[in-house]
RNA sequence: GGAGAGGUGGCUGAGUGGUCGAAAGCACCGGUUUGCUAAAUCGGCGUACGGGUCAUUCCGUACCGCAGGUUCGAAUCCUGUCCUCUCCGCCA
């Protein structure tokens, strides 16, 4: 969300930003809509003036013919303000569904165009192995290993449902056991979340909880939602509150479940755990200044390399072209990590994703920080990053850690979590 | 889930229809004084939006959990809602 003024003041540079993240948005009505509600406000304003004083001096009246006198004209005073009112809220509902569409900034650096002109930025530590055997996907290995039932997640819940069993179970709380242990070294909180938010908060970060295109669930009868991330109850974590200065930067990881309705997603090629409708996510947040969010977002995407470096899984990281950003989001950064199995001949797909929101999300959420000595508050920049997601962390490493023989080598920093340095190999008949 | 009580400025806490944006105390900031790990005293001390001077200022509007309603006028009355506390029930 940007400030209203900043647009009305900067119409041109406003439309272009909407234009190279392909977002339909007229801003220079919507700057004609809210210069004309301005106008109106001050009227109104001056109705609500004069009217108070009225009132004020009903007190002081000789007698009672006065009295109706002036609450007569304080009657007909109101009546004008609440009619103009009445204009400006048919304008203001015109020009905030202009507004909420109008996308963060972007930045300099990030490439122009849809997504095939992502960037690549760089590779990881590990390169990709050449496999000479005949490679399976994480599907064929979960099955053969006892790892992954869909059939039985599709007969409880549905497509895009599963059970985790045996190894697939010590690999999951493993990778939230490293990851967390690793950011709690980088000096982030770890937190464990709530997995429903009310649709205020949801609204805030910037999902949209109900509707024909929403990836959100949301509860029957109830103001609550199952979370996409828990980038949604992080960032909601201090809405509406004013930190200090020195409080900043607020790191912290979140430990949730995700659950995605992935409406409009069908389809789309995707076996296995690569596109499910529940998973659980290691998720980065955090709270900045101003001055703080190019550079931290810069750290977390340094962190997510680290953490797939360790896991020893080949990956590539690209900076995500303006057409494929999220309304939130000023930069954005995906780790795609390679999955041997994916495709004819292994992929490349999505792992991690870190975002700068600037105060994006800030002004949503109406998250400020004061300064000691300066009046006022400002927002606070918030960001946040994929630690893991453990599907799809799950996916790269049975894939990429198969052996000839069908064993999966448990990658080594995860060994002692597991308890086993690799899943056996396949018993054949 | 049932019954009660309550949500006021950074904190504590007054205020049940009209000079209340809100007493008082604490905390904080500035001055004075005595002095020297402190006390006394005086003054200041919310936020947002809009407007004028665009400089240290001034004016208007809004805000007492949130949203509505009654009224010339609401922190104060009414309705809904969210949250907190206490008791009961239930339960991992």
């Amino acid at each position: 969300m940007l400030d209203r003024r900043f647009i009305l003041d900067n119409v041109q540079l406003v439309q272009e930003n909407c234009d190279i993240r392909g977002v339909k948005a007229d801003v220079a009505r919507f700057a004609e809509l809210e210069t004309e509600r301005r106008g109106m406000q001050q009227e109104v304003e001056e109705l609500s003036r004069q009217a108070n004083a009225v009132s004020k001096s009903i007190g002081k009246a000789k007698d009672d013919a006065e009295r109706e006198a002036r609450k007569e004209e304080g009657r007909d005073l109101r009546e004008q303000k609440d009619a103009k009112q009445a204009d400006i809220d048919r304008i203001a509902a015109e020009a905030n569904a202009i507004y909420n569409q109008i996308p963060n900034l972007t930045h300099p650096e990030t490439p122009r165009g849809g997504e095939e002109d992502s960037r690549e930025l760089q590779r990881g530590a590990v390169e990709v192995r050449p496999m000479t055997f005949p490679v399976l996907d994480h599907l064929e290995l979960g099955e053969q290993h006892k790892l992954i039932d869909l059939e039985g997640g599709a007969r409880i819940a549905g497509h895009g449902f599963y059970f985790l069993q045996n190894e697939a179970v010590l690999l999951e709380l493993a990778l939230q056991q490293f990851a967390i242990e690793f950011l709690v070294k980088e000096g982030f909180v770890p937190t464990i979340t709530p997995d429903l938010a009310r649709g205020e908060i949801v609204q805030g970060v910037g999902f949209v909880p109900r509707g024909p295109e929403t990836q959100i669930y949301s509860i029957e009868n109830h103001d609550l939602n199952l979370v996409a991330t828990a980038e949604i109850t992080l960032g909601g974590l201090y809405a509406g509150q004013v930190l200090d200065e020195e409080q900043l930067p607020i790191k912290l990881c979140g430990i949730s479940h995700c659950y995605r309705t992935e409406a409009g997603a069908a389809g789309r090629a995707s076996r296995g755990l690569y596109r499910v409708h529940q998973f659980t996510k290691i998720e980065m947040f955090a709270f900045t200044l101003p001055d703080q969010s190019e550079d931290t977002h810069n750290y977390f995407r340094d962190l997510e390399c680290e953490i797939f470096d360790s896991l020893g899984i080949p990956y590539r990281v690209l900076d995500i072209a303006s057409g494929d950003l999220g309304g939130p989001a000023y930069r954005k950064f995906d780790l795609e990590a390679w999955m041997p199995g994916r495709g004819s001949a292994g992929e490349y797909g999505e792992v991690t994703s870190t975002s700068n929101c600037t105060d994006y999300q800030a002004r949503r959420l109406d998250i400020r920080y004061k300064t000691k000595g300066e009046k006022g508050t400002q927002f606070v920049h918030t960001l946040n990053g994929t630690a893991i997601a453990v599907s799809r962390a799950l996916i790269a490493i049975l894939e990429n850690c198969q052996q000839a023989d069908g064993s999966i080598v448990v990658p080594e920093v995860l060994q002692r979590y597991v308890g086993k340095e690799r899943i056996g190999a396949i018993v054949s008949d």
